[in-house]
Parts: C-alpha cells; sequence; structure tokens
DNA sequence: ATAAATACGACTGATCCGGTCTTATATTAC
DNA sequence: GTAATATAAGACCGGATCAGTCGTATTTAT
C-alpha cells in the first residue's frame, strides 16, 4: 500500500553507491547487483532507463559500467520515480497522465479536497534529493 | 504506484457523504453505492470495518444502515486507510509491520534516510482529517 | 577472436485487488 | 409469524501488475 516499486529502491540503492564514491568511477551493474544482493537483470534494466534519463551515463563494452553525471542535490528522488514508473507518483488515478478516465471521476467528491495531499505528496517528493539519503 | 485502494477511496466518500448530512442520519449502503456508482458489496465490506472500527456505527434490520459517529475533525485519513488495509500507509516494505524480513533489509542502506520521508508520509496523513474534505 | 559489458524485448509465476456471489442474521412492517 | 429489507461475513474469480528470468544483439578493450 503506497508502496515504492523495488525498481525504484534498486534506483535509489544503486544511484546512493554511486554517489557515495568518488566522482567519475565507474561501476558495474554486477558489481553493485552483488554488493546489494540484487537481482542483476532487474538492477541492469533500472540503470538502462537511468541512463537514458540523462541521471548516469553508461559505457559499453569491456570495462564499461555506469557513471553517475549530476549533482546528488540535483536529484530528486520524484524525478527518479517519475523515470522508473513512466509516471508521476499519485494518490489515485485521477492525479495521473489520463486520470478523467478514472471510473469514479464524474461522481467523485474527494478529488478536489486531496488534491491538497497530492500537492504536499509532490512536495515532499521533490525537496528529498540523492542527496539527502547519501 | 503509490495510490490509494479503491476501498479506501469509498470509504472516504461514503465518510464524506454521511459527514455532508446531518448528524445522526441513518445512510444504507445501497444509496451510497447508487449515489457514487460504486459497487455495493464492496462498499458494505468498507462500511463494516469502519463499524468495526467504531468511525460508524450500523443499525441491522429494516430501515437499518450506518451512521457517522465521530466528529469529522476527529476522523483521521492515516486511521482510515489503517483500518481498511489493516496496515499502516508505508513507502517501503520495510517501515510496515514484520518489515525486518524485507529481502533487501540486512543490505539496504537506503532505510535509514528515507525514514525521514516516511515520517513526513505519516504527518501528512494524521494532520488531513474528514473535516478538510469535505 | 574472445571476453566482458550494456541494450532490450519477451516470457513467466506469484501476488494482489476489484468485484461478485452466497449464505446467515437482524429488524421492521404488515 | 411471514415477508421484506438491511447488515455481516466468507468464499470465489478474473485481470492486472510486478519481480524476476532468459535470450539475443551490440559494443569495446585486450
Amino acid at each position: 500500500m503506497l508502496q515504492l516499486s523495488k525498481k525504484v529502491e534498486y534506483a535509489l540503492i544503486a544511484l546512493r553507491h554511486m554517489a557515495m564514491n568518488s566522482h567519475g568511477h565507474v561501476f558495474t551493474a554486477k558489481e553493485i547487483a552483488v554488493k546489494y544482493n540484487i537481482s542483476y537483470e532487474l538492477l541492469a534494466k533500472v540503470l538502462q532507463k537511468l541512463t537514458k534519463s540523462g541521471v548516469v551515463v553508461s559505457l559499453q563494452g569491456m570495462h564499461g559500467g555506469y557513471t553517475l553525471v549530476k549533482r546528488p542535490d540535483q536529484v530528486q528522488i520524484s524525478y527518479i520515480i517519475n523515470v522508473i514508473e513512466e509516471e508521476k507518483p499519485t494518490i489515485a488515478e485521477c492525479y495521473a497522465e489520463g486520470g478523467e478516465d478514472c471510473s469514479l471521476f464524474d461522481a467523485c467528491t474527494i478529488r478536489k479536497p486531496l488534491e491538497k495531499v497530492q500537492h504536499n505528496l509532490n512536495l515532499l517528493f521533490e525537496k528529498t534529493t540523492l542527496e539527502q539519503i547519501i
């Protein structure tokens, strides 16, 4: 209930791992997976998404891997979630992309008042950056 | 992602409905279900949980139904979630009951720092009461 | 050429969740 | 005392989601 997905957790763990160590260092998906006892394949996919979104940069081939290229204080948790889930974190369908087709939409009486809660949740995830979890 | 369940939404809609109208009035599950286009059986189960937890009182038999018996400003959203889901709203397994057996638990490096986010989420749902959604 | 790494899509098994159905019980109206 | 109307509660089902796996292609250093 209300929980972040494993993928997001793995992203945060991996990014934290990179942020902890010297900038410019290259980490392989495998070494991170082993270190934290995580499914290698799943972590790899997560890192690929982070690559596409520009949070890390990947080097292919032997001696390849991933490097963090953003300052930890510039990486918001909300952004990570957005990248991995491909949608914003919302407390109800109606606040998401295309939320108008929630079955309740027309009769819904709590959408307006809960907007404030959604807004505060947004703020919470926006103000929390990678730096805070180092 | 991070969304409240339909059951919680239905609870909030129903409770709001009751809170809007005069105190002491008895509402049937059916009339609420019809009014908001909600599955009657599901709503009924939700109301039964709210009855067990003392938020509403039920009257069985003909002319029966449910009555709100708590002041709207005394009913926290966090409490409703807790009652309906039978667990606290958490952003990760480790913050829930028996969270120690998350597969990541020992190697997890983000539990401690994310505690603050979890705490803020708790505050958010605690400070939001039924009154705010009327 | 080979080894080691990322890239990416397809597949699977388990779990969860919204919704339904059925039966029992309580209360009122007649 | 029977019928009608309500709550109470448990079992069941189908679809969706998700964590995790597998297979294959591609890139690059040695």
